[in-house]
DNA sequence: CGCATATCAGTAGGACTGAAATCA
DNA sequence: CTGATTTCAGTCGTACTGATATGC
């Protein structure tokens, strides 16, 4: 069933991708926060979520590891006091580095299966799967 | 990316199917043990793992919820006392009929943007990437 | 003995909910 | 007031681990 190999397929990316992120000590979360800030720049939590597509109370907890290991900085929005401002620390940046490294030879490794046009194909299908 | 666009294609198939499963009251997992009970005949719960890619743990736990309801029966193999014997009741059989129902109707959903082509070579694809 | 099986208790990451507090 | 934002304390289903007991 489609359902079925689809799950299995992400499974074993899912399986692949996080024990190459635990490697530097991340996870799922710490990349795609990361690279919402890579490619937006300082952000609110609420932004954040909605780039990454995560829930907001994830991105708290999330936000609470990166500031912790000093990946990013959170200060209140002097602009708007409801709001955190997250951004990148150079050392944050090496990091993200990292892990883009690692998401990149990921893929390979989940597609090596795969010539270059069929894995077009695959995620135009799979695309149009979740646009619907 | 890929590991990215298979996930959001996965968890949007995983949020049709538990959906759909919860209004019968069951989960992913009933369905897979039960489909493996249709296919091969009364089984040992190591071999319902086996066949349903499940954890042993898992199988107990389901297990457990499906004798609970009626669905199976669970007893002893008399030629070898390590192992259960797990069997679909009459009325196992007719829940997996509704179950069995609810998983076309949702290939058909999640696949309603591609043509047919479009979905063979989806799985086509999807599954050297598994067996990769 | 080694190996397979079943069970239990617990962990982990991801997705998500409800309620509370703050403030534009 | 309404609506956005952050935070906390949970739940849920899936996947998995370690330990234990039992019996081939």
């Amino acid at each position: 069933m489609p359902t079925w190999i689809l799950n299995q397929a992400s499974t074993l990316s899912h399986r692949l991708l996080s024990d190459a992120l635990a490697r530097e000590g991340s996870r799922g979360y710490d990349y795609r926060v990361l690279s919402v800030l890579h490619e937006f720049g300082p952000s609110s939590q609420a932004s954040l979520g909605r780039r990454a597509q995560m829930d907001r109370s994830d991105v708290v907890a999330t936000v609470n590891a990166l500031v912790a290991r000093g990946f990013t900085t959170r200060y209140r929005d002097p602009a708007d006091h409801r709001r955190n401002v997250i951004a990148m620390t150079a050392s944050g940046r090496k990091h993200y580095r990292r892990l883009e490294g690692i998401m990149v030879a990921v893929q390979d490794r989940l597609l090596r299966s795969l010539e270059q046009g069929e894995r077009q194909t695959l995620m135009d299908l799979l695309r149009r799967i979740v646009e619907s």
